[in-house]
DNA sequence: TGCTTGTTGCGACTAAGTCGCATCTAGAAG
DNA sequence: CTTCTAGATGCGACTTAGTCGCAACAAGCA
């Protein structure tokens, strides 16, 4: 454990978005200013092998970046709204249930999930109908 | 509809598996040679928007690409073995009704969807097991 | 307090994806 | 069938994301 992976830990777990790598770069350097992108990379590949962050693409509503969370309790679905950007979450047992059904029918263990889903939030609907 | 669509299009049907861009390309080529790298995103853009396509990451088991297929009338969550590297594609009414339940709950309008399993394929389990 | 192993920073690199522009073509209109 | 035009293509130069080898460094154990 050294301090440029506690200081990357800490700030994800603080943003309240979900952060691309040169977001959390920037973020982490106010910490650290040293840090380097190199070692933000490597972390973030360790860390996605432990199981302690997921990876998300938010349907690349901002180019191909992709975007990093601290692995959440219960996974939840990301609702990436194609209009305003905006991106909600959202849990179900529906989708444990969903996992379990897998597991069960094809004999596949499920280490990592990830539901992304691209449309319109309520917001833009009820803004613009049709 | 240009020719370089056409083949597009027919190249990501008859492929049995996922591709990526440069295998598109490449395949593509075999039909249409002077076909270029550009004209091949700028044709997956297009798809995506018209929901003709879907967008994969497959876990990057193998680097940073993305992955496409056609559009299946029924989605299905892709289950990619960290193991051995195989993709199953696996389907249930269990993610129909996970979906009603989103735009139920949320208000969300729902265009595409996008889910992805990482873990080990029932081979790897039982070849290797722990 | 020193030793060892794994991590970091750096810089150069590869690969993925984008863009402007001149040329070309699909397909509509005459 | 010919002409016209909007939109698509090819090309090449470019940007951005991600990788790697290596020497210097630090965590944490003896
Ligand atoms: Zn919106
Ligand atoms: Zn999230
Ligand atoms: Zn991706
Ligand atoms: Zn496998």
């Amino acid at each position: 454990m050294t301090t440029q992976r506690r200081v990357l830990i800490e700030t994800m777990q603080e943003a309240k978005e979900h952060l691309d790598v040169s977001s959390l770069l920037a973020l982490a350097r106010k910490r650290e200013p040293g840090i380097d992108r190199a070692t933000v990379y490597r972390t973030i590949e360790k860390l996605k092998k432990f199981g302690l962050v997921d990876e998300l693409d938010l349907m690349h509503m901002n180019g191909e970046k992709h975007y990093y969370e601290v692995k959440p309790k219960r996974d939840h679905v990301h609702l990436a709204c194609l209009q305003c950007g905006q991106v909600e979450e959202f849990s179900s047992p529906l989708f444990e249930q969903l996992k379990r059904e897998i597991t069960e029918q094809t004999g596949f263990e499920i280490l990592v999930t990830r539901l992304e889903v691209g449309g319109r939030c309520s917001v833009c609907r009820n803004s613009n109908k049709r």
